[in-house]
DNA sequence: TATTGTTATACTCTATAACTATA
DNA sequence: TATAGTTATAGAGTATAACAATA
């Protein structure tokens, strides 16, 4: 199957299952990592900017939080300028996390990239960031497997026009 | 964000989306068009060597094909070898869908690949299939969409080296 | 009146076990 | 005893709606 859509799909979720066996050890799930690496360059953020920026509802991040609290990474702070707003902060611990976290990152793309001749690997990547790019891909997480697919705007006059049935 | 994993993934999950959007006026599933097209090269198969093949639990196939039979695009016969299992056969509509779902992905390739130079194609699929067969990607589906991650292996002993929390 | 965080509820999916009829 | 198909049930995950506090 040399299909440019098989393959990138399946690959692309099987990369994606490779890095959530790599942020397993650390105890996260690639959504949790993805809100504290967020949360590392935006320190104080509310929980519904957070929710936007990673593409979760806000329902949704409550969650999240609360369990990235109990476990000690997160803290909920009053926020500064909004009273109705809880203002999020990493613990060290966390940011220790993150970084391995960001290690991880590392040792799985050079494991990816390991046979791909050094002379091929920038074209590859300018090849795939076009791809990608063309297709308005966002820069979010990875929503297959944070399970976060957003609203699958299939509302009540959907599956209308389909022909089979 | 240039990592190599994180292209991959995200443009996996985007272009195994748009599949499943170009699959949606024909009415069908991922997993449905994989059921169908894989029957179509193995008319007569059981319920359980497809459920085999397309990395499905049997129990989850028994709903899909009622589905699908009750739309009239596959039936159960008697199976000639076993009298147990049930051999499974497309209907004419069927065919004709399997052959427009091959045409979707004919357009959606090429689509994917139009803001690549004609001259560049051969070389991004090499790598593609390249990276691919290195990582041993099954060729199967988009369990990311067809919602059959399979037995999770996480068992009992699991999180166990976890060092958060 | 709108927004932030929260909680509760309903819904969808899926994994498991158990059953039947055959082998 | 094992296997093919089936069914039922429980569990996880998610979306929706509603609420209190604040803007």
């Amino acid at each position: 199957m040399d299909r440019p859509a098989f393959l990138l799909s399946s690959l692309g979720v099987q990369v994606a299952n490779e890095f959530t066996e790599r942020l397993r050890p650390l105890g996260l799930e690639p959504i949790e990592f993805a809100l504290l690496a967020h949360l590392e360059s935006a320190e104080g953020s509310s929980q519904q900017t957070l929710a936007e920026a990673l593409g979760v509802h806000r329902n949704a991040m409550v969650g999240l939080v609360d369990e990235l609290e109990t476990r000690g990474l997160v803290q909920r702070h009053p926020h500064p300028d909004d009273r109705r707003a809880k203002a999020l902060h990493l613990t060290e611990r966390a940011r220790e996390l993150v970084e391995r976290g960001y290690r991880a990152a590392d040792e799985h793309d050079a494991d990816l990239l390991s046979t791909v001749e050094e002379s091929e690997r920038p074209q590859l990547i300018s090849l795939l960031r076009r791809v990608a790019e063309d297709r308005g891909v966002s820069p979010r997480g990875h929503p297959c497997l944070t399970q976060h697919p957003g609203p699958v705007k299939r509302s009540t006059t959907d599956r209308a026009d389909e022909d089979s049935r």
